[in-house]
DNA sequence: CCGTCCCTGATTGTTGACAACAGCAGTCGA
DNA sequence: TCGACTGCTGTTGTCAACAATCAGGGACGG
């Protein structure tokens, strides 16, 4: 009931003007329950004991689980009940294709948004990541990294792509948070994350998006790599 | 129960294994009733009325209208029930720049995994649609349109971004017919659909990436074109 | 010893009744 | 005449009991 602190970084969706009380919580919490971990991909979810667990009625779990579903975070077989959606390695290739052009798409109108304020944030963020990786703290590194994202997505204000990204990542949510402590990573992406803040300062819709790309590009060149060997699951 | 037509275009989706027999048909058939205009956006959708229409249970109808709202197709007020969600000129042109990145993936992923076979059934479409179009045939030439970028999509075997696509192709479903039927309309996009048959049966991504990109630009412009004269709500 | 069948406990799917709520019309007072 | 209040009606939100289904184990026959 309080204001939710947000802690993943997916946000707790206001959207629609108002859509059930119990059910939004359950939803939510549930959500950031599997996000954390909490339930590993492939554990089934029984009604009763989320019930125990959040306090809320079978019917609203129900309906919880129904959203989830929708947003690709578990899978409920007909008479099976719910469980946590696997998704292959092939499929998170997919989906952060899909983020690639996404937030290339963002990048962009944020690049022709822009005002002088939001720029000089930018700058700030890229300012803090640089000391970030020469101090080598990663963790500070891949906050940075989110709020990055998140501000630019701010700047361009493109609440269609800002959704479906939103739903993207939050399938990804268990594979993503290795990438950044990838040894050697920081490294790659810091230029990276330079170049696209350049581009939206100058307002260049173009290189931003290109910019962009790139760096989500070599995210997937990572997930390649880890195709042939048998490394995940 | 029997082999489900979809003359729609819109895929009825057997997506997850099993999800629940009369919610699936009843969200099949409100969506169809949806598109093809039986219900005008902003009108209410009692849930008494469905229960009569289409002869199953409150529980599934309610179940139906959660998933269409996740579609964007219906929005849902608390204690205020489901409505058509109305969509914007400004939302419509998000939703087809988002369509544009997508659909721009997915030619670049069909330029690289395209057959032989497969580019003769693109050639033959392109030769459909020239013939239609120098005939005069423009609802012809409409339907080959679909049928074109459904091959694309078959090519592709994108799923993440198939699903994606359909999604944002059903909420523009009412909009979208008008624009192949205006004036001088399949004159400016002929030559783009023979560019972008062209870069995939070449297996050029980057160049089918930028025809798809080029030809839904420039839908996007004639949707900007009517942003000022308030043709539209 | 092995395979099949059936039975049982656990879990989900469905229904109908009831409670809560928003919108509206008609009433009362100023 | 106008405004606010109040009850009513239509509609949606919630629940708890019941029905259907599945997974696993034990008994039976071969």
């Amino acid at each position: 009931m309080s204001a939710e602190k947000n802690l993943t970084g997916v946000r707790s969706r206001p959207r629609r003007t108002d859509e059930g009380k119990d059910k939004a919580t359950a939803r939510d919490e549930l959500r950031k329950a599997i996000l954390a971990g909490e339930y590993m991909p492939g554990e089934r979810l029984v009604e009763a004991q989320l019930i125990e667990r959040f306090g809320v009625s079978r019917f609203n779990i129900r309906l919880a689980l129904q959203d989830l579903s929708g947003e690709g975070l578990v899978e409920i077989q007909r008479n099976r009940g719910a469980q946590v959606r696997k998704i292959s390695l092939a499929e998170t290739i997919e989906i952060t294709q899909v983020r690639m052009v996404l937030e290339g798409l963002v990048a962009a109108q944020a690049a022709e948004r822009v005002t002088e304020d939001r720029a000089s944030e930018l700058d700030e963020i890229g300012l803090l990541m640089r000391r970030a990786v020469e101090s080598g703290e990663f963790r500070r590194y891949s906050d940075l990294n989110v709020r990055l994202h998140a501000l630019i997505r701010t700047i361009a204000g493109h609440a269609t792509a800002d959704r479906l990204i939103d739903t993207l990542r939050a399938q990804l949510a268990r594979h993503q948070f290795m990438l950044s402590l990838l040894p050697g990573r920081p490294l790659v992406s810091l230029p990276q994350h330079e170049r696209i803040i350049a581009a939206i300062r100058d307002h260049d819709p173009k290189a931003a998006e290109e910019a962009m790309r790139d760096h989500i590009a070599s995210v997937i060149e990572v997930l390649r790599s880890l195709e042939e060997p048998g490394m995940i699951q």
